[in-house]
DNA sequence: ATCAATCTTAGAACCTGTCTAAAGAATTGA
DNA sequence: TCAATTCTTTAGACAGGTTCTAAGATTGAT
């Protein structure tokens, strides 16, 4: 029988998770796969869930929260804060920033290079730089 | 008898609300007056009813609510959004980006001339921006 | 003063997200 | 391989922040 790519990616998942301190249960690999199946998606928990369930992953909501969190902590994901009351998580963990389609609630990546800070002032007297968000709000024209 | 500045300060802030087409009730002038006492204050929605309630303003929270998301709309105050599920209120509305202090839950304000940003991309096609947000995270060094 | 329009209010409702305790699954070690 | 151990999942309750509702109060114009 012939390794086929599901199982391969399933593989790697199970890796990728295992080097997180994760254990790959079901939920995390279907998780995983939906969340990094495309390159740069910005999902809510509730959008997850919904996925999930159409995808005949079954997955309760609870597991959906715990599991994006420990993705964050574990640096698998990225939380972007773009609306008040709801969290959007960022597949791209690589150094970028966001359009806000205002209007529609939605992310869109803008790549790090296209955004260029000339100047930031000196972190207040014992705190550190953690990271600088850009978030770069749109409206219709 | 003399005219008293905190009568003024009144007759100031009846006419901002009027100019704002907000009609100069008891709690908006009370809330406008503890919101632009200071300077660059950054208040969330319970505290700003904490803060009335100290000062003798009988104000319901729904009131509170309704009357920050009044004044936003009407651009006295801005919204910033650092955490998941608290939205903070500005009354700082000039341009400027925000240190946000991750363990305390604190903004603090950046002038805009402290932060250059020499490169932005270009709004896609069909939107245009209406405001770039610099938020830096700080941690405890 | 009167009236229509607007505003405030208490409390319920809502939504996103977290907690609980019990059942289930993954790992460990013999 | 088989428990024993540890971690994970789950349904449902719970929590925090915010908005809604419908009724009464205030405001501004007449």
């Amino acid at each position: 029988m012939q390794t086929t790519s599901a199982a391969l990616e399933n593989t790697e998942t199970q890796t990728r998770l295992r080097d997180a301190g994760l254990r790959p249960t079901r939920q995390r690999i279907g998780l995983a796969n939906l969340l990094f199946a495309g390159d740069c998606r910005h999902v809510t928990a509730e959008e997850l869930f919904a996925e999930a369930n159409a995808a005949a992953l079954s997955v309760s909501l609870a597991t959906v929260y715990n599991t994006l969190r420990q993705f964050v902590d574990a640096g698998l994901l990225r939380e972007v804060l773009a609306e008040p009351g709801r969290a959007y998580f960022d597949t791209n963990i690589s150094d970028h920033h966001h359009f806000f389609h205002v209007a529609e609630g939605r992310l869109e990546d803008v790549p790090a290079d296209a955004v260029s800070i000339a100047k930031l002032p000196m972190a207040p007297a014992g705190a550190t730089v953690e990271r600088v968000d850009v978030i770069i709000r749109l409206n219709k024209a």
